[in-house]
DNA sequence: GTGAAAGCGCTAACAG
DNA sequence: CTGTTAGCGCTTTCAC
């Protein structure tokens, strides 16, 4: 079915050793006419050397495994996973891939599959941290792991997270400068995790910090590829309830875009009645009917950053743990109502 | 590093033979204790036969591979991978994934590395048809094949798709009903393929048969990553030259989303100045200022037939060649200018 | 400069 | 009922 090395070395007339040779321009030294002909065979053939075979021989499978939570929650899941898959192909790395569906028990099976397929590394976004915990404390022993935007706290393995805490501060505080005092926080559908708890405390550490008293959290319900409609809903009955508040943080873009959708339906008009702001930058965020001012993050470099640094254990043998805590922005547009000149 | 099963099988006294069966439910019977030993070692040392010799040995790898132009691109990539993802899953079969970024040199990067890796079966959806022609029909002799949404008319693999041309057709006629006698086709950064040809036709084929001379397409910038960028600037650009169209079918919703904010700042209404249908119902769809009417592919069922006639392939060494075609449905929202309540 | 042979982890045929 | 052994495709000593 598959060309082997074995129908390379007999159609070109020497043994496997010499075509493996050939094939990775082993120091041994080899004629340069075998060496052409072997080369010719082996194209001719369209041959490739099992990846399966050299990695039960080098115990290394020159694969990485990916756990991400989803690729249709919005798009930014998407462009961390394109910058892995990038820096991976650099490397002349394989990708093996599962979606957790933020579900703990899910995440455990993939994970398992990742072992078995003999990954050199894995990058995880976790679903529930706190809830996998062990398991994962017992992984880390066996095969290297980073996780990427969460993280366990109790776990010192590698990690490259945005600093949540500052950039809901900023947004929060920009909502303040604009004059804002009533700011609620829209939550999102995604399980309890360091990302959103940190977003949470910055949001309550902005207000602490200009001594406003009002805090107000809406809650949507927990469904990671349905956030927009969950938020629409959410704002919805909140709004309904005549609820005086004069700006809403919304903890990412998606949940920003189902709020922005009922705010109209109410009514009400974005940023004159109720400013808002979200978090992620998504790519959505021009062309929504009020642009949306956002909190980006650096997605491409979280990417890229995982693999490098898994490379770094799988290679260079590393074995101190890094935490890379990457610079959140301000991306200023109309839904906050700021005059866009003022600050760019 | 890796638990193997010869630790197992030391630490459970057993030959590995003995440990293989247990794992396996050998046909051969093993005593009820011995099983019972071997199975909680397996357990407590967490033992994971490695895929990697497993796939050597049966040569299968329990693999599939599959080919996207990218996750970033709206959701309609994404929820086929989660359906392909899920039904793999169900089969205990893993994926590896590349993007193509829809360039053809990428995608023939990529098959390599899925070659290498020994994969059962791959998906694909192919970037430019044509080009990669001589090389795909070379493929299908080595490994089961299936193009997804795309295809090569020349090549006679299995695939599933959607009818385009009724898909267009419908879209197109939607609006010929609604009273409409100018409509322009607003086309998308794919590279050439037969969905999008196949679109074109649908549109040519409902003018013509109501008599309609009236033609345009409208040309955007190739970036797949960047659709509704792209669409943007296009529209602009042809709306700022004074054309008199009343309506617009783009080829999906993504650029429709871009053809949306441009007409907006053009000062224009959706729908009764210019009326919109776009293609694929991606989830935004309704949560933009104008709601958008769509046409909607059977995108999870994509996923799932792709699978399950893969596995057909694989298990039931099926050879002959399946071509699966979807129907496509009109979902109306506003952006057409249709009453909803007409046809729902 | 090249070939023969061992062995990575596993399954399956063959003994016992 | 269980152990021994060959071999999947490849790399890497060790001989010649």
């Amino acid at each position: 079915m598959w060309v082997t090395i074995k129908n390379v070395a007999s159609e070109a007339g020497v043994s496997i050793a010499t075509v493996s040779r050939v094939l990775n321009n082993d120091p041994h030294r080899v004629a340069q006419k075998t060496r052409e002909i072997v080369l010719k065979v082996a194209k001719d053939l369209d041959f490739r050397p099992s990846k399966l075979a050299v990695g039960l021989r080098s115990t290394r499978s020159t694969a990485l495994g990916l756990i991400f939570p989803s690729f249709v929650a919005g798009t930014f899941y998407s462009e961390i996973f394109h910058a892995i898959e990038d820096e991976a192909a650099r490397n002349k790395y394989g990708i093996i891939l599962g979606s957790s569906y933020g579900e703990a028990n899910k995440e455990r099976l993939l994970v398992d599959l990742l072992r078995e397929r003999r990954v050199d590394g894995m990058i995880i976004i976790p679903s529930s941290p706190g809830v996998n915990f062990i398991y994962y404390q017992r992984l880390q022993k066996e095969v290297p792991l980073i996780f990427v935007d969460r993280y366990f706290p109790q776990i010192d393995s590698d990690r490259v997270t945005t600093d949540n805490v500052k950039g809901a501060y900023i947004a929060t505080e920009h909502l303040i400068k604009l004059g804002h005092k009533r700011i609620a926080l829209l939550s999102g559908p995604e399980a309890p995790c360091t990302s959103i708890y940190d977003r949470i405390d910055g949001y309550h550490k902005a207000l602490d910090e200009y001594n406003i008293q009002f805090r107000k959290i809406i809650e949507t319900k927990k469904d990671i590829n349905k956030q927009k409609e969950c938020a629409y809903k959410a704002m919805k009955s909140f709004l309904g309830n005549g609820s005086e508040i004069s700006a809403i943080f919304a903890v990412n873009d998606n949940v920003a875009i189902g709020a922005l959708r009922a705010i109209w339906e109410m009514g009400l008009r974005v940023p004159d009645d109720i400013a808002l702001v979200g978090y992620d930058d998504d790519e959505m965020g021009p062309f929504l009917p009020i642009p949306l001012t956002s909190i980006a993050q650096q997605k491409a470099t979280m990417g890229k950053l995982a693999v490098t640094l898994l490379l770094e254990r799988i290679y260079r043998g590393r074995f101190t743990s890094r935490h890379i805590c990457l610079k959140p922005q301000l991306v200023i547009r109309s839904s906050c109502g700021a005059r866009p000149s003022l600050s760019q």
